[in-house]
RNA sequence: GGCGCGUUCGUCUAGGGGUUAGGACGUCGGCCUCUCAAGCCGGAAACACGGGUUCGAUUCCCGUACGCGCUACCA
């Protein structure tokens, strides 16, 4: 056996998006599984789409998701003579041939056609021009575009996730290779790269999946041996139509500054299509790599579940270590609470990755452990601090705290039990106004521990604050 | 239009000639509980349709419908 030889094959004219994130990951995972090499190319032959700053974003993705390729990047646009010289060779050889058709001519011609032109196909007119003819219009300096003879016969190749396909040669028009402006066409560009490049295995989205008997017609007439192919089906948005810009947060950047850890995304993606023979649905890049196969890859296009990320990036948030997801933090937004005790912040991030499903989300849940309340929530003040009785009740828990000496999670909770026992009340009657006062929302982390990290002073201050501006009474 | 490919709960999927068609996310209900989450327990929820083959078809075959892709001097 060969060792493994993979590539992902990008164009530079858009952001990497979910489906491209997806057949860079499986051709990574089976390239490591193989203990192969993954390699990435550039397709950057459409000048007037092909922009660097794609490019650079697609290589910066690649990395952050711990894609990273071997060697060197392979850019088409510095391939040229390659693809020229295999146009010689199959013009030289009778395998091609040149066609001095206008394009404006075809078209015209394939608009006229009946049904709009959907069965039009290349009539062949210079398939047969004589020696003479060509050299004579050639002279002329006439541009011509080349075009692949198609021989009789069968193309059937094994798929290793379609299976066996089979297409008449007959299905396949004599098709463009080379444009009259001397640029190669995609095709022949992939078949040629593909073969310079050792790739044993093609693993791509299963839009190609029609292109590779042309494919294959061009290895054979250019005598390369043929890799073995397996396309992955689509990821389409939750309108079941394939995902593109409309589908809000496509481009994989996008996640990034959602707050997305890059392995939940990944492991999300990899049951996009594929999974394991187990019920285990968290996994590690390591266990990824062991576990990958082409087998039981699916051959239905699925669908994009934002919900269902959600969970796994959660999943992974609980396993991480407060330090790492710090660190994610920061990348993310170098500020965060920068003059901050770091210790006081690893208690907090350890206390809310259990609760919450994005680092963005971390930072955005977490401002009462800094900063004192400067509104309440409105339902809940109504609801829970609705008349000057809580005030009275507030101010004597009060004097009760000032006199704690030991300011702990498990003391502060039997002294507001305590309390709470003496008057009669339930505790829930004081609980919830305190955690008003001094987070100002409804909902967080348990209250004791959030009183045990505010601190004695910080607690006293925000709860007499609120003795001010509690109860809200004006009418809404 | 032609060709290729596909179709199991809302979604991701397991399964495969005889199963109570399994799991996960989501959803609904309950428990727990200081809130929100988490956790635990439970419920609802699927084999696109029509013909074959067969004792039996969700599973195999053929059609139909629907969807996707290719059909470019895009990649």
């Amino acid at each position: 056996m060969k060792p493994v030889r993979v590539r992902f094959a990008p164009s530079p004219t858009g952001e990497l998006h979910l489906g491209g994130v997806r057949t860079a990951l499986f051709n990574w995972l089976f390239a490591k599984h193989h203990k192969g090499k993954f390699f990435l190319r550039i397709e950057d032959t459409d000048p007037v789409r092909s922009r660097k700053e794609y490019e650079e974003q697609i290589c910066d993705s690649l990395k952050w998701f711990g894609l990273q390729w071997d060697g060197p990047i392979v850019f088409q646009s510095q391939r040229l003579v390659d693809y020229k010289a295999a146009i010689r060779k199959l013009l030289e050889t009778g395998k091609a041939f040149r066609c001095f058709c206008s394009p404006d001519k075809l078209e015209k011609d394939r608009k006229q056609a009946p049904k709009g032109g959907r069965d039009y196909r290349y009539p062949g007119t210079c398939k047969n021009l004589s020696l003479e003819e060509q050299k004579r219009r050639l002279n002329q300096g006439e541009p011509f575009a080349v075009r692949l003879k198609i021989p009789r016969g069968v193309i059937s190749f094994n798929d290793q996730i379609y299976g066996n396909i089979r297409v008449k040669n007959s299905e396949i028009d004599s098709f463009i290779i080379s444009r009259s402006n001397g640029s190669p066409t995609y095709n022949l560009v992939v078949v040629v790269d593909d073969h310079f490049m050792g790739i044993t295995h093609v693993i791509r989205g299963d839009d190609h999946l029609t292109n590779t008997p042309k494919q294959i017609l061009i290895y054979k007439v250019l005598g390369f041996d043929i890799p073995k192919f397996a396309h992955l089906p689509m990821i389409l948005g939750p309108d079941k139509r394939r995902l593109s810009k409309r589908h809000g947060a496509t481009g994989i950047q996008a996640f990034r500054w959602q707050g997305y850890l890059p392995q939940a995304l990944l492991n999300y993606l990899v049951f996009l299509g594929w999974n394991p023979d187990t019920e285990q649905e968290i996994f590690t890049l390591d266990e990824l790599v062991r576990k990958f196969h082409l087998q039981q890859v699916q051959k239905k296009a699925a669908i994009y579940d934002e919900k269902k990320l959600n969970w796994i990036s959660g999943q992974h948030m609980v396993q991480m270590p407060a330090e790492a997801l710090l660190s994610r933090i920061r990348e993310l937004n170098p500020e965060w609470r920068k003059e901050e005790n770091e210790d006081y912040l690893l208690k907090i991030v350890e206390i809310q990755k259990k609760r919450l499903k994005t680092l963005s989300e971390i930072m955005t849940h977490s401002n009462f452990f800094f900063d004192d309340p400067t509104s309440y929530d409105l339902k809940t003040a109504r609801k829970r601090w609705g008349s000057e009785g809580v005030n009275f009740l507030i101010q004597d828990f009060m004097a009760r705290l000032e006199i704690m000496e030991e300011w702990s999670v498990g003391l502060l909770e039997s002294e507001l039990r305590k309390f709470c026992e003496e008057r009669g009340i339930s505790s829930s009657k004081l609980i919830h106004p305190v955690r008003l006062a001094l987070s100002g929302v409804p909902h967080g982390p348990s209250l004791f521990l959030m009183m045990e990290m505010l601190g004695k002073v910080t607690c006293l201050r925000r709860l007499k604050t609120a003795l001010e501006k509690l109860p809200i009474t004006v009418e809404s």
